[in-house]
DNA sequence: CGCATTTCTGCAAACCATTGCAACTCCTTA
DNA sequence: TAAGGAGTTGCAATGGTTTGCAGAAATGCG
């Protein structure tokens, strides 16, 4: 079965319609390599496809974050950045002096989901964490 | 020694001037009592002081953060939030059904800090988080 | 105090993200 | 196949936040 096939089948399934803007969209994210923000999806839909507007995007992305298919993380003070969930579900770590970069390991973040959920019963949904501070190597 | 002293010996202290409009800002988000949007904080200051450009807060509150005074915190979509860190330093938990918020005690997140510093000697600073999920009731 | 230097403010413009609306498209049912 | 209804898009306008810049204010020093 093709990618393509897949995404109009997982539309369909959640009830929404699998237009040729989402299934850019969604093709664009998911083949990104990482994260994308919302002007290079924009700037990658108008290579494939005649006209795509910008909040078009950003309301396919919110669709996307609400069916749990991509996770969107505020990088500092620039644009949101998003990016496809697969199966290794992780964090960041963001150094604020060589703005370097360290992935955070799911297991991490899951022991607080799961202790806010013991001691306060409300189910916290993190799908993509960024923490800011200091690496090692600048500290 | 009075409130307003103090503010002036620590903005000079961290190189910084200490201007009335810095000094009215600070003020502000001091006494606000919780959580206070730049625009909140931009109609107090014009009822004490003649007058304040929102970009000035909104540098004031950069810089107040910086220092560590003042914490900042996206809570959903809307307008940010600036609260003045005291002694209980505390975390939010806001429900994405009935929107209701809940402290969450800085052990909790003491504990992912101190566990991404062991493994990873990255020193993250979490000066306030807002994590959203759902509550028990509405569960 | 007076002057040079640095920092800060207000203003305007720009930018990112969101929203309301009318036109259009897709799907369902007859 | 035609019609109706729901969902979706592009456009324009809006709101919150950031940035560039010229003038103003504060600081340090002779």
């Amino acid at each position: 079965m093709s990618c393509e096939d897949d995404m109009v089948r997982t539309l369909k399934e959640s009830g929404h319609r699998p237009t040729p803007q989402r299934l850019m969209i969604l093709s664009a994210v998911r083949h990104s390599g990482g994260h994308a923000t919302a002007s290079q999806i924009l700037d990658q839909g108008k290579e494939s496809y005649s006209y795509i507007d910008l909040s078009t995007v950003y309301r396919t992305l919110d669709m996307l974050r609400e069916m749990r298919l991509v996770s969107e993380t505020h990088m500092g003070r620039d644009q949101h950045s998003y990016e496809w969930i697969g199966q290794d579900r992780h964090h960041h770590l963001v150094c604020q002096r060589c703005e370097g970069v360290i992935q955070l390991d799911d297991r991490f973040v899951g022991a607080l989901s799961s202790e806010i959920l013991e001691s306060y019963g409300f189910r916290a949904d993190i799908d993509h964490l960024a923490l800011f501070g200091m690496c090692r190597e600048c500290q």
